[in-house]
DNA sequence: CACGCCCGACCGGATCGGAGT
DNA sequence: CACTCCGATCCGGTCGGGCGT
């Protein structure tokens, strides 16, 4: 009765399908996925039984070329196993499933370089969206980067940027000034008028926007102008950079502000291995409010930001054709017990 | 001179390349993407010239079609927020980078009916393999999984099983039992005799070894039946599961066993927050020692793992063809400070 | 006779115009 | 004259066979 030739290779396809039903390959496509025109029940139901017994699933490929644009986004971090972007990209795959889109994952790890390579490389997939969630902006290869995301868009790829505004691209912004000079503001209120600030390399939007938020409001708030010390943004770097101050000397009642969550808990670990009291003694300060910030001791004083929100809003901006920019998120202050008041 | 037409929509083809150079279809294929046959030097100059005038990237999706096989991998994890599969995820990433291959990511959830229903949606990219991070064993549904696992593997897809072995795939093992028992071990050296294991739902396969092995060591080595508590392997679970435990009444001296660092995390956290000593008053032990494990106080004893070597290896069983599988990479036990020795 | 280019079939599916009842 | 199904063409590439030099 049914077709008993050996499938040569791979999966099933429509015209498997078409045979097995008697249908014309036509009516399959029709009823197995969306499409205005109406096929009779009878037909369908020949065909989606038809499809159940072989387990027909269509080619995304196929499709992405037939139809001429594809289901996937490609999203581009730093590195997926750090806390910041693991939440963003968790935003971002979620919203993504929401909307029946795949997400592919790369790491730029940094490089610059990479990053224009790897967005490159993304355009041969032909994405409705890409996600920069780990651009800088005023780098060297910044016009490089600017002609890959012109060639996306000209594609009918979307781009957008998460954090640092990209030209051309929508962006998921968030106040990154407003917000450090919003912790500084509370620093000071708290007493704190030494601080050092462990920061981006020069030229990482991000980070030059947290250091001109906090530099600010610091100094605002009559705290000494700070000491600026740059290194990667990376838990390693945090322990390091802070390690090295502490040699140094570093007077109690100094305040080391992470640029990002995850440095200011390199920080604090530094401060302990050398057998001086986090909080107390040496205060530190983030931004972000990864989750590890609640469980280290103690608690770290950072930034509130909604993560996977901020993820999926960027992934929304990635594919909504009518989209708006939303007002950027604010953030809020969490005093934790890494900065005590000073008395 | 150049051909001045509006391209109407999107990224230019391989066409328009061919007619920029002045060559066949065939030809500019060969000179742009590999092939065995040879083209002459000053036809590949011209096809080069007129791909980067035109800013050229091959279709994927095509090029799939055409090929017959596609150049992603998939992953699936439960949560990429967790850094436990945010580790996996960086090593998958980087491996496949070097490869040339394309990494899409997607999220169970912990919901085995969402793994499968993933794994089928997978499907439809027709992926050079499948990597499986987040499985389950003995769930509900092993036997749909099972069906989704076969149709991947009829059409040429490898299917890589990481942790816990599901059958007929290729599985990058680590040893959970040994491990844990090897962790009960000196624990009880340490002086340890009442436990209470944080375990994962039952039928979990890394739980439930982990679970057998700890137990055993633990009564080798002297100590008490462990008390089992079961809840969702996470931060917020382990933190709500010890502070009811902490309500109800613990010994001090009583060992903590988190099924995993996360979950280790969250019970450290929540003694602490209930006006106990993590360490001396109530020990905590977790597995896999994820970066986080160094920075808490007291840092967490634990049992390592190379999670993403671990990552990376998968990767590789999910597309090399000549396979063999790896020994299992054994684990080395961490003693830290959340687990002082008992006088 | 080799070498190296071009022609054409084909991959899996979407969609339009036409044809059958 | 409605409906609804089918054949043909196209999407962007790959690749083997044929053919000119």
């Amino acid at each position: 009765m049914t077709d008993t030739t050996v499938r040569t290779g791979g999966a099933p396809t429509l015209h498997d399908v078409a045979r097995e039903a008697g249908v014309s390959l036509a009516t399959a496509s029709r009823v197995l996925n969306g499409s205005t025109r109406k096929v009779a029940e009878a037909y369908r139901e020949r065909v989606q039984a038809a499809a159940d017994r072989l387990g027909y699933t269509a080619n995304l490929s196929a499709q992405a070329i037939a139809r001429g644009t594809s289901a996937t986004v490609a999203l581009l971090v730093a590195d997926i196993a750090d806390p910041y972007f693991g939440q963003i990209a968790s935003g971002v795959a979620h919203a993504a499933d929401e909307a029946g889109l795949i997400v592919t994952i790369a790491m730029t790890e940094r490089d610059p370089q990479r990053e224009v390579a790897l967005v490159r490389a993304l355009r041969g997939q032909r994405p409705r969206g890409i996600v920069l969630a780990a651009s800088r902006d005023t780098a060297s290869d910044a016009d490089a980067l600017t002609a890959e995301i012109a060639s996306v868009q000209s594609t009918g790829g979307r781009v957008v940027t998460l954090g640092a505004a990209l030209p051309g691209t929508r962006v998921v912004a968030y106040e990154n000034e407003a917000g450090a000079r919003a912790l500084a503001g509370k620093l000071t209120a708290l007493g704190y008028r030494d601080a050092v600030v462990l920061a981006g390399p020069e030229g990482l939007r991000t980070s030059d926007d947290r250091l001109a938020g906090f530099t600010a409001g610091f100094a605002d708030g009559g705290g000494a102008t700070p000491r600026i010390v740059r290194g990667q943004i990376s838990r390693d770097a945090g322990y390091e950079a802070t390690a090295r101050l502490l040699e140094e000397g570093l007077g109690p009642g100094t305040l080391l502000f992470g640029i990002s969550d995850v440095v200011a808990i390199g920080a604090i670990s530094a401060i302990r291995d050398a057998g001086r009291a986090p909080g107390s003694d040496i205060a530190v300060a983030g931004f972000d409010d990864i989750a590890t910030g609640r469980d280290v001791t103690p608690g770290l004083t950072t930034v509130h930001l909604p993560l996977e929100e901020l993820g999926a809003q960027a992934l929304r901006a990635a594919v909504e054709d009518d989209w708006t920019p939303p007002a950027p998120v604010s953030l809020e202050v969490l005093v934790r017990d890494s900065t005590p008041p000073r008395q």
